[in-house]
DNA sequence: AGTTGACGATACGGGACCGTACTGTATTCT
DNA sequence: AGAATACAGTACGGTCCCGTATCGTCAACT
């Protein structure tokens, strides 16, 4: 249920398969899944390797083969929690924006999303290492808004802001802000507020009957 | 330099001063605002009763004696870390948008507002009791913003959507997004962004020379 | 002067957690 | 069959932390 993998991580979070050609260990995967389920059950104090290993239905050995300690297992929770969306070129800014909010939607009202995001927020701030890790994987996972948007800038599609972080963030913000700081659902109807009101904020002009 | 304190937490965190009448018990406010530095510092991990008394210079008694545990001092840490702002009404909704984004930027960029406001929110997020008390103080924290939503669609001056929270989560989201998620600065630059496109959006025809 | 109460310093019990080591077992590879 | 490997289970040392208790000091109040 959790999204695709992040594979590049190249932080050593690899288990290194032995004998067999690179196989995606499901054996790790499995053991990440738990770990989310483990954050979004009771957050970052509740997360011990003790816990995750009798959640796992697995021993602390097998944590520890697979990384060297909690630090580690929390930057592979992150690649694994990590998602890229792509959204493919139709030619339309409005098509593509629907792309993309579905994907949110799908994305954020996952059950214990909230939960997650903020405890791997959290730890992103503080520990400069997983930050980096946070950074890599939020930039992937925006990248699509970013294509789409320069797409849409390069067509004339839209107007009157240039800089992409802030766009990113006008688009993204009324979303993060709704599910991840207030907790309440992405429904359509919520969607379709704020689809509107940020195409007319960039001089959309085709989707004024709408 | 923290916001000004949310008075009615009426939790159990009050000191109860003894003798004379209600003081404001600077010695509690000292320590919480030590608190508040460390959080910021080194974030939840980090954060420790025994530090906390160090740090404050402090001992653990007179911790003890103000708050039963710690997740006590975590609730009166939010409510000092709340703040308050008031838009009084001048009849114009720009001008009052102004006036709380000049707010929003002193909060959002205050030193260590990041990672003290992604601490609170994990335990917000994970602990019933923090969250209900999180939910008040930003209740109470947005209610500027509300009210100069609320006055702008009573004088007619935005139209196209009347859900109050999608609204605020509309002009909140982008500066939340860029603050906390992303921990970029809240300049003049980015605010001007944010005003321009936001006013466009909700219609509000007197900003279109700006 | 004497009492009261807040305070600092310190120590302590109890528990939790991290990371490692050890042992025995099942499975896979040669 | 035999060797190598991954694994579960468990125990352990060391550390940290929470919350409480104890004791001596200092300031305020009566």
């Amino acid at each position: 249920m959790a999204g695709n993998r992040v594979d590049a991580t190249a932080e050593g979070d690899d288990p290194v398969p032995v004998g067999g050609a690179a196989e995606p260990d499901p054996g790790g995967e499995a053991i990440l899944d738990t770990a989310i389920q483990l954050l979004a059950d009771g957050g970052l104090s509740a997360f011990t390797i003790d816990r995750l290993a009798s959640a796992a239905r697995v021993s602390k050995t097998s944590i520890y083969r697979r990384w060297p300690d909690k630090k580690a297992v929390f930057r592979a929770v992150l690649g694994r929690w990590g998602h890229r969306a792509e959204v493919a070129d139709v030619g339309d800014f409005a098509t593509e924006l629907d792309q993309w909010y579905a994907d949110r939607q799908d994305t954020y009202n996952r059950e214990g999303f909230r939960e997650v995001a903020t405890s791997l927020l959290e730890l992103s701030v503080h520990d400069p290492e997983i930050g980096r890790a946070m950074d890599a994987d939020r930039r992937s996972g925006w990248t699509a808004m970013r294509q789409i948007l320069r797409r849409a800038l390069d067509r004339g599609e839209i107007t009157g802001v240039d800089d992409m972080d802030r766009l990113e963030q006008f688009f993204l913000g009324p979303i993060y802000c709704r599910t991840v700081l207030e907790g309440q659902e992405l429904d359509d109807a919520t969607i379709a507020d704020f689809r509107r009101l940020s195409l007319v904020a960039v001089g959309y002009r085709k989707a004024l009957r709408a």
